[in-house]
DNA sequence: ATAAATATGTTAGTGGTGCATACAAAATTT
DNA sequence: AAATTTTGTATGCACCACTAACATATTTAT
């Protein structure tokens, strides 16, 4: 009864260095599902958007700085890309200085989904403030950062 | 330069909405690639080790169960289960009670296994806590308890 | 300048969630 | 007794994540 901590009736405990990767991973996929939930006529995951939203703040990028950003596999990042460009919300063009680059760039079919996804973002973004002060609500995606912000230092 | 977050050189802003949601997708999948380097020798997932658990301290436990507590679909959990029996690490049995729900229990084999990934995930925990002061880290599963855990409330 | 190493994009294949749908059997509620 | 709910199952679909191998282009080392 120390260290034990109890879901829905089934008792997950023992091992408490597991406890935190459990919530993480729980909390990461109630906000999946919430978010699908909220998205759900825009055909649009999580990572899509993020995506998305990475190339129209830097156009021109690359496949390889978004999977850098997003620490996602190139090979990962292209299936994402595919999705994106073969529903004609993205444009894959050459580059100019590089000629193994392609550059990214949102098309207007994409602005129109980014101004849609827009409202959407705030009703996701206020399902999550509603459960913390604003402090906490720093404070949580602070400690979250250094998860994945020193992940070189931690290998 | 006021709500602007850098990531590896791409810029990510503006929706500051979005940037709670952002850092805990990357906080778990930095934390689900270290898992897998760590426990790549077991061949195991970090759904699946979670699942096993439960039923290592829930004997007799159904898959309905398991469903709830991790809050995931009856046929996600089918597939889960699946594999966990193909491998021969939990045996389905019959249910005395209630002739629809089927026990679920961990096997030699299993054991087995959880003693292995028992020093691993030691190594996980230490990977994890090494970022963060003792107050920091239970803060943290405390705040994101509340993202999970209120599921139903916030729909 | 040539060779070696690195970076980028691509394809193909595998495995693992996660969900919708539909079905069947058993239990519970009305 | 009938309707509803619960549980498990099977099928199929979509997405993510990675490995391996390949080709091209760029950068670095010799």
């Amino acid at each position: 009864m120390k260290d034990a901590e109890t879901f829905a009736g089934l008792t997950a405990g023992r091992t408490l260095d597991h406890v935190l990767d459990l919530h993480l991973r729980l909390a990461q996929s109630a906000t999946q599902r919430r978010f699908s939930e909220i998205f759900s006529d825009l055909g649009i995951t999580q990572t899509q958007l993020t995506a998305m939203l990475l190339i129209a703040e830097n156009p021109g990028t690359s496949q390889a700085d978004i999977g850098r950003t997003l620490q996602m596999d190139r090979a990962t990042v292209m299936g994402i890309i595919n999705r994106l460009e073969g529903r004609g919300l993205i444009v894959r063009g050459q580059s100019a200085e590089d000629r193994r680059r392609q550059t990214l760039d949102i098309t207007e079919a994409g602005v129109a989904m980014l101004s849609a996804a827009h409202e959407r973002s705030g009703e996701l973004g206020r399902w999550l403030r509603e459960r913390f002060s604003e402090a906490e609500f720093h404070m949580l995606a602070a400690l979250l950062k250094r998860i994945h912000e020193v992940d070189i230092g931690g290998v």
